[in-house]
DNA sequence: CTGTTAGCGCATTCAG
DNA sequence: CTGAATGCGCTAACAG
């Protein structure tokens, strides 16, 4: 295979004029059937696929769209973006769209990087990820024209309804108070929440599910609700510590839902350390991590962030990359996606009453390979 | 900005031909630097990028490495790919290549992506992850004379020093040898190994590492390393179960070094539930769970991984994409890069022998946040 | 050192 | 419906 086959190749090969081959690829219809069937033979036979960069010149789009790949989220929910990025490819492989990785340190490098990325015209949009409040990239692709959309919506900044940019989000409040609600509906009556300090808007929004839950069905009135609210970093340390502490200091509590699969696993090590393995947990991001723990957690739904993404971006038709004009759009420019409840047997750390796990219940502990998972 | 400024554009403002400009993007030498200066200028001032795509379709190539992002990799290992991404990445941006993302659901659907990628020029070459025995990829690949590397040395299929294709891998066998070697010298004379099956070339190579250390320094003769030797699948629970069961089966066991990240965690935890928290434990692959949970592991060195990947790929020198025939290659068509091992205090998942945490040692327990790690 | 000429492979005008 | 032109933006040959 010295040169690939180009549109003439194929023209020669099925006796047509080059535009006719052109046509069947892009206008079969008005291709007469039975030539455009010569043309497709001549197009398998060589195995031909138009250059793509011939392709985008021509059409002065590059179908492209670029993604940052973080430094690092943090630990357990980090696998968040890589499931991201797959149903994200997945999606725009579909609609003919490629999916270009770039790395950045910073804000400010991650603009520059856009704009060598927008310059040399090899992306056509861009996908956010981790915005946040007062987020300098969003104002400077606005301000720029960069059709973009972000996984995050942009708190406290603008209309909701109307926003200056495209977003998807996952609703936090929503997943909180499904989780809430399941351990209720279980028996559970104290129910606490380990989350984040406040000035994270996804923090807080997951923090008001866990309090509407429990307003309206276990303290219709209003209980010592902060008694019950935890704030801490997003670190397994700090969340054990935090809920150790809790538990010691109230033991009436019995549920707990977090604002993120790592705080919930430093929860199960700390109710198994004071003895209460048996209390139940969820998390939140529905990561691997706490799949193979047996956690119970609310999953992202990241298919259809993904897919939300893509139609803002390409509307919902095909893969045409135009960004409708944000006056001229009739129907929502945004996505809020309700997240899903998955409940696990957990996978007991510590057998609640005995330093040693005798021989005899030894199976019994061992016997939730595969959880069943609802919804 | 309505249209992108092309190489036109910048020579009339640099008062030159469009070739000069021409030049003092690829051929900055030839040029008078006075000239060089004012196009210089230009071209900053009009933020001028050469088009990518009319680049790519005149160069005849198109700087582009694809990587497929898997379905779904195992558990708490799994944002291994996620780093060696991202270290791709950045490495290749800096010799100006671009990497893009595809999906395929098994091995035959990314042969027919490849095909795709390959018959659209939208790439040049490829990486491989997750290579197995008797791989159809890299046969077809080899077959179709694609430029491409593999992460994983082909195993046993033939000559490691003189191979059909480009790989890279990370030495398993030194890795945790040094492991072992650690905790012997730390103070354990009796070390088991919790790993896979076999049949896993890289299970086996990084069991054979175990097993070296051992007979090196704790059996100069040949002690009963198979009693020490355990082989279960990569999940959290059947390394426990494994692991609790061998402890209880032989007290003497002083230390534990496993073939990844899943397994000793539930090693953790397994020595956590028979009043053995002390175990001393390493696991492989220094994943972020690991890292939150004080682990000490042995890292990848992914960056050096994709360094190499890259390096065997274009040269070492820039970022040519020309492979070098495999005849005339004089040097190694191939990297082992050697891991390190990394160390931590671990965060004990409960205290050794009280159910509930007194609260004066709290604080020396929850301490451990920035654990040193080694090397 | 600088300017001119000729495509890379494709899609989109226009004529027929 | 099909065939013959034009140019997307760039770089590599040349000639000056």
């Amino acid at each position: 295979m010295d040169r690939l086959p180009t549109i003439e190749d194929v023209a020669r090969a099925a006796q047509v004029s080059r535009q006719t081959v052109s046509n069947v690829l892009n206008t079969p219809a008005i291709v007469k059937p039975e030539t455009r069937k010569r043309v497709e033979v001549a197009i398998r036979k060589l195995a031909y696929r138009p250059h793509a960069s011939a392709r985008r010149l021509r059409m002065r789009k590059s179908s492209t769209i670029a993604i940052r790949l973080d430094p690092m989220t943090n630990g357990i929910s980090g696998a968040l973006l890589d499931r991201f990025l797959h149903a994200l490819t997945e999606q725009a492989d579909a609609r003919g769209i490629r999916i270009l990785l770039f790395t950045a340190a910073d804000p400010a490098a991650e603009i520059e990087q856009i704009r060598k990325l927008r310059a040399g015209a090899d992306v056509d949009a861009f996908v956010l990820t981790a915005t946040f409040h007062g987020d300098p990239r969003t104002e400077w692709l606005v301000e720029h024209d960069v059709p973009f959309v972000t996984f995050g919506r942009p708190w406290g900044v603008n209309d909701m309804n109307n926003p200056k940019h495209l977003w998807v989000d996952v609703d936090g409040f929503a997943g909180m108070r499904e989780a809430t609600l399941h351990l209720i509906d279980a028996g559970s009556s104290r129910i606490g929440f380990v989350g984040w300090p406040s000035l994270s808007g996804t923090g807080d929004d997951r923090r008001r599910g866990w309090q509407a839950a429990v307003e309206e069905r276990l303290f219709p009135g209003d209980g010592d609700l902060a008694a019950l609210n935890l704030s801490v970093e997003d670190l397994l340390e700090d969340a054990r510590d935090a809920v150790v502490a809790l538990l010691e200091s109230d033991e009436r509590i019995d549920g707990l839902v977090c604002a993120s699969d790592t705080l919930a696993l430093g929860a199960m090590i700390a109710a198994a350390s004071v003895g209460r393995s048996d209390l139940p947990i969820i998390g939140f991001d529905n990561s691997p991590v706490g799949q193979a723990i047996g956690l119970s957690s609310v999953d992202q739904a990241l298919d259809e962030v993904a897919r939300g993404a893509l139609e803002l971006l390409l509307g919902e038709t095909g893969g045409d990359l135009v960004r409708r004009d944000a006056a001229a759009a009739g129907d929502t420019r945004h996505r809020l996606i309700t997240p899903h409840l998955v409940i696990r047997q957990p996978l007991r750390l510590l057998a609640p009453d005995a330093v040693s796990i005798p021989t005899a219940t030894k199976n019994a502990v061992g016997n939730h390979r595969n959880g069943k998972e609802s919804q």
